[in-house]
DNA sequence: CACTTGTGGATTTTT
DNA sequence: TCCACAAGTG
């Protein structure tokens, strides 16, 4: 490759020849199937590097997307370092619903629906909540049973419609059975009142967005002139909406079906791995990346199958599981590390000793200098994390819970994200309603139908028909002053929204709002945790608007709204602190850790008992399986628990307990059994019995009222006998001390897990020297074979008679020296 | 209009 | 069991 120029080096330095195939592709389409760990994130990196660089492209035509708007930060601070922050300001990186947001706001005013809908490029972006609401006074007003139309599960329904690029008028068409026509005629309405509130949800971004470029050719030929050179990211996750646009931008036609790419200076790059295909409940299509060559005939094709991530036993069990699958493209994966440890599998009781488990290893690992940040715990569904997070807690092991609990979603949040949003633009009649009694100001909900009502026969916004009450005798004269301030209100912050920050707009509103106020009052007459997280979470919020200030290029209130709108929780990981991280599998696609726990490897939960009985949805099961094992650099740990607990129930419960017993998953069995440790297929199952574990009873297991503490002992009791459990799962961890991060200094293992839980310990433990004589009771007579670590910290590598070398750590496990 | 009591659902994954 | 939301009372 011709690269005189100095940053030419540098840009395809340390690539292999697969990698630098992809970086410097010329003009024209490509594919790019990039496996687990093959580096793709460094090769667009690279490639958008390399088109400004080299083929001397304007960052102005370049569009990546991204499938987070943290990748999309990480590669523009990467290019950023390649080539200076010049270039890196006008390049177009984010993730579908950002670009698109950002695009419409300049387009949108174009755009007129057939049904005369149109919208101003001052939209908001409704959430899924808001939607929703929408949707079911849509279906109220239809005079429709909300039993037999739920809002959610319609709202679902419309969201797979729009994503698969249909327009209410075009699905209407479509329907054929009753209640298709019905969800129809809710989707139409639903699409009306959006407009007439001047807003979106996150479907329309894509949506709308396609329909304005299918209508409307000068935009498209604009957009199309502008973006020459578009790359996608995770396009094995791309929808029929999102790939039609891309489309259309990138070949300047509305046309279907197979494409011309002849002209000059323009590129289109698509990634992806099929076998990482985990969205198809989003409605992504992998058949779309499979398709790809047949709509691009002349696009070139390049296959990164070079892992440079994990071990190869790691990889062995990915390809061994995935291997299962019918539908995915052969693909290899060829390993570049060493073999690593075997995966260690662990059979917990119950969800408890599961935690438990992972808690120690964590626990015994950081022990070893491996830090807290290196470690994921993994798991399939939101609600497992409260048992490990409990654990977590009680053993003072910061974690980041990356999900769950959305910040933005918090009811403080989104109270005056609602002040804001109506600030922005006053016909959202959402925020509106959300707000204007919140807090109290005497505002009813009869007086809010009649204003509803009100506003709708004269054509005005809630916002200006509260300004106009004089003749709306229905409403009592109270609520009519009340409403009246109220709006009088939000007009004299649009006057200070006009010109100040945000985040002194923010102060004004939490302070003219009452809203503050009101929760102070709250908070010191009840002493309430909850109001008092409350009040946190709005400083919480008052230091992101500062920090959006000091780092966005725009710092209007129009583009603090639309960040907000669409930051995932993913996006907020914050690099800083010393923490494990917690997440589903479905948040850990595209990222990599040293250490991974896989949790809940069980019949019902992963895979999920909804895709039980769908051959192609036990397959995504699978894929997502896949992209989990994958995430694993060095070390890979998989757990389950022989019985787990639902809907609230919980030991000491009296009678209804609602635990069940599981079967392992068939993932587990998937796996060649030589790569793995403490799982063993073929092994007889005895039903478990409560009093078969020697230290499970506890006396006052099921005492009631000493809530708390009632049920931490019996945990505590089990504790001890998992700190038994080094047995399991110790042979193959020593070798893997060659990794890379051995080389960070030991780190103080109780600098961040402050006070321990010491009294479980083996404080006074015997040092030994190599070549000492140990009994133990369970593996018999060894002999100490090697010390590793430091002193204080030291683990023995043990060579037992019967058991073979182990690694023992002797805080844990007890070990008698023979003279 | 605001506060209290009752009932029914909850657990798939998310921009 | 717990929480969110619906219906009833002051």
């Amino acid at each position: 490759m011709n690269t005189s120029i100095e940053t030419g080096k540098n840009l395809l330095a340390r690539l292999n020849k697969e990698q630098i195939e992809a970086v410097t592709q010329g003009f024209g389409p490509s594919l790019v199937i990039a496996g687990a760990g093959s580096g793709k994130t460094t090769v667009l990196t690279r490639r958008i590097a390399y088109l400004l660089s080299e083929m001397k492209q304007d960052p102005h035509s370049i569009l990546a997307v991204t499938f987070t708007n943290k990748a999309a930060a990480e590669m523009k601070q990467r290019i950023e370092f390649l080539l200076g922050e010049q270039k890196v300001r006008s390049l177009a990186i984010g993730t579908f619903h950002s670009i698109c947001a950002r695009i419409l706001r300049r387009e949108i005013e174009f755009y007129r629906a057939p049904e005369g809908w149109s919208w101003g490029s001052n939209f908001v972006i409704y959430d899924e909540t808001d939607s929703v609401n929408v949707v079911k006074s849509e279906i109220a007003k239809l005079n429709l049973d909300d039993k037999v139309y739920p809002a959610k599960e319609i709202k679902h329904a419309i969201s797979a419609v729009k994503n698969d690029g249909l327009t209410a008028g075009r699905y209407a068409h479509m329907a054929k059975t009753h209640r298709e026509s019905r969800i129809a005629q809710i989707y139409a309405n639903y699409q009306g009142a959006l407009a007439s509130n001047n807003a979106l949800d996150f479907d329309d971004l894509i949506l709308i967005f396609n329909e304005l470029l299918r209508s409307n050719q000068e935009v498209l030929a604009r957009e199309h002139d502008r973006y020459r050179h578009i790359l996608v990211d995770e396009f094995q996750d791309t929808n029929k909406a999102q790939y039609d646009l891309i489309r259309m931008l990138a070949t300047g036609t509305s046309r279907e079906g197979t494409q011309q790419f002849n002209e000059e200076e323009r590129s289109l790059m698509v990634v992806g791995d099929v076998d990482q295909s985990i969205y198809s409940w989003r409605k992504a299509d992998f058949r779309i990346i499979l398709g790809f060559q047949n709509d691009f005939p002349n696009s070139r094709l390049v296959k990164l199958e070079e892992n440079y991530r994990s071990t190869s036993t790691i990889l062995e069990v990915a390809n061994s599981i995935i291997a299962n699958n019918t539908e995915r493209l052969e693909k290899v994966l060829r390993c570049n590390r060493g073999e690593g440890s075997k995966v260690q599998a662990y059979e917990a009781t119950d969800e408890i000793d599961e935690a438990y488990y992972v808690v120690e290893e964590i626990k015994r690992l950081q022990a070893r200098g491996r830090n807290l940040s290196q470690t994921v715990i993994l798991y399939r569904t939101n609600a497992q994390s409260r048992a490990i997070e409990e654990i977590l807690i009680r053993n003072h092991i910061p974690y980041k819970l990356v999900g769950a609990t959305r910040f933005y979603e918090r009811q403080e949040i989104k109270d005056v994200l609602a002040y804001l949003k109506l600030i922005y633009n006053d016909k959202d009649s959402q925020a509106f309603l959300r707000v204007v009694n919140v807090p109290r100001r005497g505002i009813g909900k009869t007086s809010l139908e009649r204003l509803y009502e009100y506003a709708d026969e004269n054509g005005m916004s809630l916002v200006e028909a509260s300004l106009n009450l004089d003749n709306c005798d229905s409403i009592p004269n109270k609520a009519r002053q009340a409403l009246k301030d109220f709006a009088l209100l939000v007009k004299r912050w649009q006057a200070t929204a006009a010109n100040g920050p945000v985040s002194e707009l923010l102060a004004l509103v939490l302070k003219e709002s009452l809203y503050v106020e009101k929760l102070e009052e709250e908070a010191s007459s009840s002493k309430d945790e909850l109001v008092i997280g409350r009040l946190e979470n709005l400083q919480e919020l008052r230091a992101v608007a500062a920090e959006f200030e000091a780092i966005a290029d725009e710092t209007n209130l129009e583009s603090f709204l639309t960040r907000i709108s669409l930051v995932s929780d993913l996006d907020a990981i914050k690099e800083e602190g010393e923490s494990i991280t917690l997440m589903t599998l479905h948040s850990a696609k595209g990222l990599e850790f040293p250490i991974v726990f896989l949790m809940g490897l069980e019949e019902g939960l992963f895979p999920h008992s909804r895709s039980l009985n769908s051959p192609p949805a036990l397959e995504e099961e699978r894929r997502l399986m896949y992209v989990g094992v994958t995430r694993a650099a060095d070390l890979l740990y998989m757990t389950l628990a022989r019985r787990r607990m639902f809907a609230g129930g919980r030991f000491g419960n009296s009678g209804g307990f609602t635990s069940n017993f599981t079967i392992p998953s068939r993932f587990l069995k998937e796996i060649d059994p030589a790569l793995m440790i403490g799982f063993y297929p073929q092994e007889e199952r005895e039903p478990i019995e409560r009093d078969s574990s020697p230290n499970f009873a506890s006396p006052g297991f099921g005492s009631a009222n000493n809530s708390n503490f009632g049920t931490s002992k019996p945990r505590f009791a089990r504790y001890g006998q998992i700190t038994e459990k080094p047995n399991v799962y110790s042979s193959s961890t020593s070798n893997y001390s060659g990794s890379r991060q051995n080389n960070n200094a030991p780190r103080m293992s109780s600098s961040t897990s402050g006070g321990n839980e010491s009294n479980v310990t083996n404080e006074a433990y015997e040092s030994l020297k190599v070549g000492d004589l140990v009994q133990h009771n369970k593996f018999g007579m060894g002999k100490v074979a090697q010390i590793i670590g430091d002193p204080g910290k030291e683990l023995y590598n043990i060579e037992f008679q019967d058991a073979g070398k182990r690694l023992l750590d002797p805080r844990f496990a007890k070990l008698t020296k023979l003279s």
